[in-house]
DNA sequence: GATGAATGAGCCTTCATTCAT
DNA sequence: GATGAATGAAGGCTCATTCAT
């Protein structure tokens, strides 16, 4: 993927069909982060992935096929990261929630472009439910997860309250500093949207987290 | 304004020029809403105001600036909604906190349409400075005031952590729950919303808060 | 006139139905000056004449009825001016020509407003015969008596040549002098205009005419 | 390019880049001569030119662009057309006059749709800076040159006069003789234009043209 | 596979005209 | 008479889509 996001490079001359579709994805997420969702069109895709007009429609049949490949590729992106995330994290659930936490803003999701993508796709969804599928709560499996890993920490911490809404509020907490991120004129820094996170996560689980993050 | 808020009602022939322009800029926030804001044209509003299109040009100049307009009537109306919430709330900062909280959720605001609005200018913010103005983290001086009220919270309130990171926290976790609800396929209510919100209050603040609200 | 032509001036309550059409013919030959024929619009007119919108229809049917009396009165106005100028002049043809001649330049006529304003209708003239009456020539009494005047000059002053074609001259050297001052960006002078066309006319009639006019 | 001046024939279906915009600046002139400046619309051009509208503004970007090469393209011509007749001309003076004169009334410039494009961008130049470059005078070039014609002829040719009147008054003759054929309800003939022309440069150079033309 | 010219539907905008006050 | 809000037709422009090369 390395090769294919280098947007303005044309490439060799003939690409498989899928490394293709994937410079052509990355180049909308590009041109949905520089332009909005409203005003990118398929021309800004093409010029910034360095090819012609036609191969667009060529690889995707419609343009609105090639934004919900590249929610749904924005969407396998975000839980292979939280899959893995999870996988490399153990069974102990204060670690376990540390790792999702964490993997909202691992370096090869949380970019500019990834970020405004992903805001620019909630700002639609709500009227195209292709989307909200992909969009809503991120994703079912995703959210259930996180709840089963609270409800743990709760269970096994000493802790009372509520599993999904501590859960959807930490949930809320990131999305939100992502957007902030995005809109904000002046934003603050990664760290300081990470700490945020951790400021909550200390709140709801105050033996386990602290604004740095996971207790020893 | 809850004449001129019945849409399809075309009303008298000839109403006051604020009249007509606050009937204009309601039917902008129900297509918004109802389209998102890619897909909103001046014909909807006209539409969905029961009048000519023509006349939205009349009033205002372009379809820019009726956006423009109607984002500064949202941003206008809540920073109102708080205010007022604020000054009804007396000098205690629990009580000021619970009065910032509910206020987002009062019933004038609060409306499908309009947590749809924000959402979809939310979304297009991020290429548009003209809109970060009234997005950013919805405007500077609620950001300061509630972090202002944070801050005196956790000083009389024997607790310890960073103001500016709870608040925005809980900033966050209100915008968050409006994005659920209007992007979710099956949403949750209101007052499971709320309920999320004061329980993030009850994390931060557990000798003021638990998830029903302020405590007595 | 003098009155009427203080655009901006709203004038009294109540003017006589002439001289509001009047102030509007006005009003419609500054804004063919100032934006050209084809962006010329009957708002640009109401606000020049400091009058409401919906007057101009009231007092002109249309439009199209308004330009056609703007040209019909720069018209009658050019009439009356050569008409005047040759009454004045006597018998002699000389003086008769140089009579005609220097009415094209007469300072009620030979304004900035009143030149662009024919020049703009002699561009939509060709597609337009509603306008071509007027325009073609300006009108055919006008050429008629103009060649007359020479055919008698040329008689009696002993020179020879077509008088068609030198009537005819004379009058293109004129107008072109009236569309070079209009169009040029650093257009020459009234004085020089005039004596170009002198200079014209001491061409066909070098007894009776110098570059400075007539010869006593 | 015979062949792309043929309006109604949709021609190939792809031609070279450089050929469809010679294509529709042909329809434009057309189009400007049927129906005027302030009439003529882009789907006019398309329907004359056999393409589809939306193909204009695919070579062009905007109406107004395509106008102004219009204009250039009318330009250009004219140049050439002038600056070949020097060139064919020699180094006598009166025959180089005589050229510029008789390239005015060349055939392929002297096309009714040439002469209306003409006279509509004059009437649209006054309100146009962009059009007065090209308008002006139709270009600086030119009235230099034919006036330093004019003073050699002068000079060799033992008249007296001011060149540039001179040159001035044959230019405007020319332009004048354009204008009356587009604009008069029954012109006259084009030999009868060249004819007036060839009787003013008589009135100046007696000695060296009468009003058939150059003498031998 | 790849290119880019060509198409046409849809939208924003302007503006002449109408009409209630 | 006078005003200015309201209407709707018409035109310029954008852009997704198609297709000949």
């Amino acid at each position: 993927m390395d090769v294919v996001s280098q947007p303005a490079a044309p490439g060799p001359r003939k690409l498989s069909r899928a490394a293709r579709r994937v410079q052509l994805i990355e180049a909308t997420i590009e041109v949905l982060a520089e332009r909005g969702y409203a005003r990118a069109t398929l021309s800004d895709v093409a010029k910034t992935a360095g090819l012609s007009h036609g191969l667009v429609n060529f690889h995707f049949q419609s343009k609105e096929l090639l934004l919900a490949e590249t929610l749904a590729y924005l969407s396998d992106e975000y839980r292979e990261s939280w899959t893995q995330a999870l996988a490399d994290a153990g069974t102990d659930p204060a670690r376990q929630l540390d790792a999702l936490l964490r993997a909202d803003f691992s370096p090869q999701l949380f970019t500019p472009s990834r970020l405004a993508a992903w805001v620019a796709f909630w700002g639609e969804a709500q009227s195209r439910p292709l989307y909200q599928e992909k969009c809503g709560a991120k994703d079912d499996d995703y959210a259930e997860r996180k709840q089963a890993i609270c409800a743990a920490l709760i269970a096994s911490g000493g802790y009372c309250g509520d599993a999904a809404r501590i859960s959807r509020a930490l949930r809320l907490v990131t999305e939100g500093v992502w957007m902030d991120l995005v809109i904000m004129e002046h934003p603050y820094s990664r760290e300081e949207g990470l700490a945020t996170v951790h400021c909550a996560a200390a709140a709801f689980f105050p033996r386990h987290f602290n604004e740095h993050g996971l207790l020893a």
